[in-house]
RNA sequence: GUCCCCGUAGUUCAACGGAUAGAACGGAGGUUUCCUAAACCUUAGAUGCGGGUUCGAUUCCCGCCGGGGACACCA
């Protein structure tokens, strides 16, 4: 199915041929309903091009063209856009294709990618905090979307779970644990730990010796220490499943760095063998003169001392992602501190002469109410279940005021949903830069452009069709009267114009905007055209508007990772 | 010091180089015998500063100012 983008584009082409003018500029919808419904800057393009007015140019194309069929004769405004409005009976039928189209108008991509998507990825033996929120909820929405859109999405959790961070857990878990508290909440326990050692090796030296000691036992392979690495691995993985449980997020596999551990050699030997890689002050280097950008910076692949670092097993994972998982797209869904350290990746990469498209997906930071970096009052990360089970309590209490009568089953259902939805949506509607300011009032507030507010206008339809007491069927016809009517519908024609866009810059809250605007077009048209108490045909043409907004915000938020209610 | 990101109404956020810079919250005013007023309508209010490229710049380039981050053996 072609969108009215795609066929106006089209058009736009035969007319340019027709015109004896080369191909130019672009067909994109109106900014405002005054100038139709799509504009094209194409006279604009050609006349800066060609050195010729654009005004007489854009009358040009449109004196040699016009079958343009699929909308009302364009006009010629401004500096010489020209303006193009559908017509009604046009958007009519499209509406009505879109009734019966499963993927809602949405083309699959017409060269469909493997592509690994690397987020969230927590470190072993630390509990999950806000800092994680962003990656986790960034990168699993952009899987969605790139899995509706028919790419083969491979969700890969690089977990954290190896490092000279274990010399200290193993020392602890030797010496100073407590297995009781384990069985309450493990990681909890492994950070006491944790800082307990930590606290011993800044006193006392032998302890310092002792860690050290134990790091060089586990990664030489002994079998206790390698079964304590292993327990605590195990341990943490069950809590971390227990916050993707409630986030509703899923992992294809979960490779951590421990996975890589034995090819690190052969990737250094490589590197050397094939010059990409150099000896440099004991430390095995590569270098990037030619990148004036990197000239100065070398990444280090192994150190002095022998050992190999995180820049050895990214390289490692590049290695296997597209080697054995035959990726030729990668995701790096990783926060911009790390910017440096994935351009040298990727620019060693480009020299083993990987052509794959390796792309590091940054994002900004989660500021508290003070806008620095959200923390607890004691200055703590702030761990992410109690953040999650604030948002469901939080959703749950105003619930309970705005709609006491619900049921219980059904009122925790709603609360899980608003409540996460909310969190969910509030990072994926901001533009992924910059950093925003947490704040509950702001996502749980029904208005605005936020998830309960999406929510609501979906539960109104769905409120519509229970009064109706009928099941939806399609009606023969769509007829769009009212101007809100002609609103609603072209709005969801755009959809399909809509979802592929997000995956150019990584972008979901263009989406986001999307059904913020498709909620408003409702809401205008709920307020203007009564549904039910309106006659046939209207009636039904009308049900079938609330319809496929309905499915439109379900699939919408579902491509954000948010589910919705029937009720709130 | 070098490099990267960000700077838009009082506040929180938008805007593939396009038309008179959009929303939302907050402020002011209004709408309900009617499908969830959890909504809708009206209204005031902003591109850090200075240059440049362009028919056209929030967007691209240069220089400042302000905030954040990264820069050889932590990840």
């Amino acid at each position: 199915m072609n969108t009215f983008q795609d066929l106006l584009t089209r058009k736009l082409a035969e007319a340019l041929a027709a015109a004896s003018l080369p191909q130019a500029g672009a067909v994109t919808p109106a900014t405002d309903p005054r100038f139709g419904d799509y504009q094209t800057n194409a006279a604009l393009v050609l006349a800066k091009q060609l050195g010729e007015n654009p005004r007489a140019l854009a009358q040009r194309i449109l004196d040699a063209y016009d079958r343009w069929d699929l909308c009302e004769p364009p006009t010629i405004a401004g500096a010489g856009f020209i303006n193009f409005t559908l017509r009604p009976e046009i958007i009519a039928a499209r509406t009505a294709e879109l009734l019966r189209d499963a993927r809602l108008g949405v083309a699959p991509a017409e060269s469909p990618r493997r592509i690994v998507v690397d987020f969230g990825s927590p470190n072993v033996a630390k509990p999950m905090h806000v800092g994680h929120i962003r990656s986790t909820v960034l990168g699993d929405a952009l899987a969605r979307i790139a899995i509706f859109l028919g790419h083969d999405v491979i969700r890969d959790n690089h977990l954290g779970d190896w490092g000279t961070q274990f010399g200290m857990v193993i020392y602890g878990w030797k010496n100073l644990l407590d297995r009781a508290a384990l069985d309450r909440g493990a990681i909890a326990e492994l950070v006491r730990i944790y800082k307990e050692t930590n606290e011993k090796v800044a006193a006392d030296p032998k302890v310092r010796e002792a860690v050290r000691e134990e790091l060089v036992k586990l990664q030489a392979g002994d079998p206790e220490n390698l079964s304590i690495w292993k327990e605590t691995v195990d341990l943490s993985l069950k809590e971390f499943e227990d916050a993707y449980q409630v986030l509703d997020i899923h992992y294809d596999i979960q490779r951590g760095e421990s996975f890589y551990n034995d090819r690190l050699p052969a990737v250094v030997e490589r590197l050397l063998n094939s010059k990409i890689a150099e000896i440099s002050e004991g430390a095995v280097c590569v270098f990037f003169r030619d990148i004036p950008e990197l000239a100065e910076k070398p990444a280090i692949i192994r150190k002095s001392d022998g050992g190999f670092n995180y820049a050895t097993t990214d390289v490692a994972t590049v290695d296997y992602r597209i080697q054995d998982l035959k990726a030729n797209t990668v995701w790096l869904v990783v926060g911009a501190p790390q910017i440096l350290h994935f351009k040298q990746i990727i620019a060693i990469a480009r020299r083993e002469g990987y052509t794959a498209d390796l792309r590091h997906i940054t994002f900004g930071s989660i500021l508290g109410e003070d806008r620095k970096l959200m923390k607890t009052r004691s200055g703590e990360n702030v761990p992410l279940r109690d953040l999650l089970d604030e948002a469901v309590q939080r959703a749950r209490k105003i619930i309970e005021e705005k709609n006491p009568d619900l049921s219980e089953p059904e009122k925790i259902d709603i609360a899980q949903k608003v409540g996460i939805g909310a969190v969910k949506y509030y990072d994926l509607s901001q533009y992924r830069m910059t950093d925003y300011i947490f704040s509950w009032d702001r996502m749980l507030s029904f208005q605005g452009n936020t998830a309960p507010y999406l929510q609501n206008a979906y539960v109104r339809i769905r409120s519509i069709f229970r009064k109706a007491g009928q099941e939806f069927t399609a009606p023969a016809q769509i007829a769009l009267g009212a101007p809100e009517e002609k609103t609603l519908a072209l709005r969801l024609c755009q959809f399909a114009e809509v979802v592929p866009t997000v995956l150019n810059d990584f972008r979901p809250n263009v989406l986001a905007n999307y059904l913020f605007e498709l909620a408003n077009s409702f809401h205008a048209f709920y307020e203007a055209c009564p549904v039910l108490k309106s006659e046939e045909p209207a009636r039904g043409s009308r049900l079938a508007l609330c319809e496929l907004t309905a499915r439109v915000l379900a699939k919408g938020l579902d491509l954000l990772g948010i589910k919705v209610p029937e009720k709130m």
